[in-house]
DNA sequence: TATTTAAACTAACAAGTGTTAGTTTTTTTA
DNA sequence: TAAAAAAACTAACACTTGTTAGTTTAAATA
């Protein structure tokens, strides 16, 4: 449990380097040096350096697999749903910056589990196109093509993780109903 | 110039694996492979590794320096501006997405041109925040935080390179307007 | 055709890569 | 306090990295 916690110091160091200067430029030896030890050293807590990739991406992943099921459970109207996974991200991307970096820019590094990666991305894509086009038919949503407003809800999601950081001491449910308004009002008057 | 054509060649194959794996983790052997050469003849052509990165990066970024000037120079409104810039970015998107996937992902492994990159970059949004708070100043634009709609808008056009490779025969003018109309307009009824 | 130039090659370098083996030091537990 | 466990260490490995030097082949020019 001391090497759990030691554990995840490293994750959470490497994730921080990672976000930096992505995964293949950073070495064990760059790791280790952020950790104040040898590289050697790392090996007593960790399995490999693609393991600890493995630990950063697949964890958020299956927290947004969760996150999807919880709304697409929920009674909640098209619109509803849609503010909840701005929400979902701007939770997870406040919570773990540096992992949702690694996570969109180093998951083509990932070996083993690169495959249940990308099922897990293009389920979670599958689904907020499926909310969208409920949305359309169902007369909530303008008649526009579904996968440009996909495309742009979730370019905007997913670079959020570059532009949270930078605002200190941030009100989840500020940014994201900020961004509901955006995002689903759009900004002409 | 033949030379040219050859170091040209080099450079938009680069841009291919840059892609794909990034700039560190692409060996100038992987580039020689795929270039059907051995990794030192590429030194024929080119000087450096890091110059290929340079030619692909700052060439892309002064593109668009030039391509807000003249926006910033015309008579449009706020919503002409902002429609003019959104087919700026499908249109250097469409002409060489791998280009924009490095200037996006790898600008960081530039070494004597970081800081003027940077310096492009920065411009560049502070020009598009200039147009946003015009907007809301003359009644354009609703009074929306100014953040978030640049970083909303901002962060579609950037990812623009993910998406359009997959469509085959795009139509730069459709998908703009297309573009446009979820952007500004926003999805909801 | 002879010569220059362009573009490829082989061989090698010094430095850096992830990782393992074996050992010592520090911390926790009995 | 003695024993066990955790966490660091040194040294080394096999391999890969970007790049250079020197040479040979192919293409363009005179």
């Amino acid at each position: 449990m001391t090497t759990e916690t030691r554990k995840s110091e490293i994750i959470n160091t490497a994730a921080k380097l990672f976000k930096h200067k992505g995964y293949s430029a950073v070495t064990m030896r760059d790791l280790a040096q952020a950790m104040g030890i040898k590289a050697a050293s790392l090996y007593n807590h960790i399995e490999s350096k693609q393991a600890i990739l493995e630990y950063i991406i697949i964890n958020i992943a299956e927290e947004f697999t969760l996150g999807m099921q919880t709304v697409l459970n929920s009674d909640l109207n098209t619109i509803q749903k849609l503010e909840a996974i701005i929400k979902l991200h701007v939770s997870i991307a406040n919570q773990n910056p540096e992992g949702m970096a690694a996570l969109n820019n180093d998951w083509m590094h990932l070996e083993e589990r690169r495959d249940y990666y990308l099922e897990l991305r293009q389920q979670y894509e599958s689904n907020i196109r499926f909310i969208i086009d409920e949305g359309i038919a169902k007369n909530n949503l303008k008649n526009l093509s579904t996968d440009v407003v996909l495309f742009s809800i979730l370019s905007t999601l997913r670079s959020l993780y570059l532009w949270i950081p930078k605002k200190d001491q941030l009100d989840v449910n500020e940014l994201s109903s900020d961004l509901s308004e955006v995002l689903i009002g759009g900004i002409n008057k």
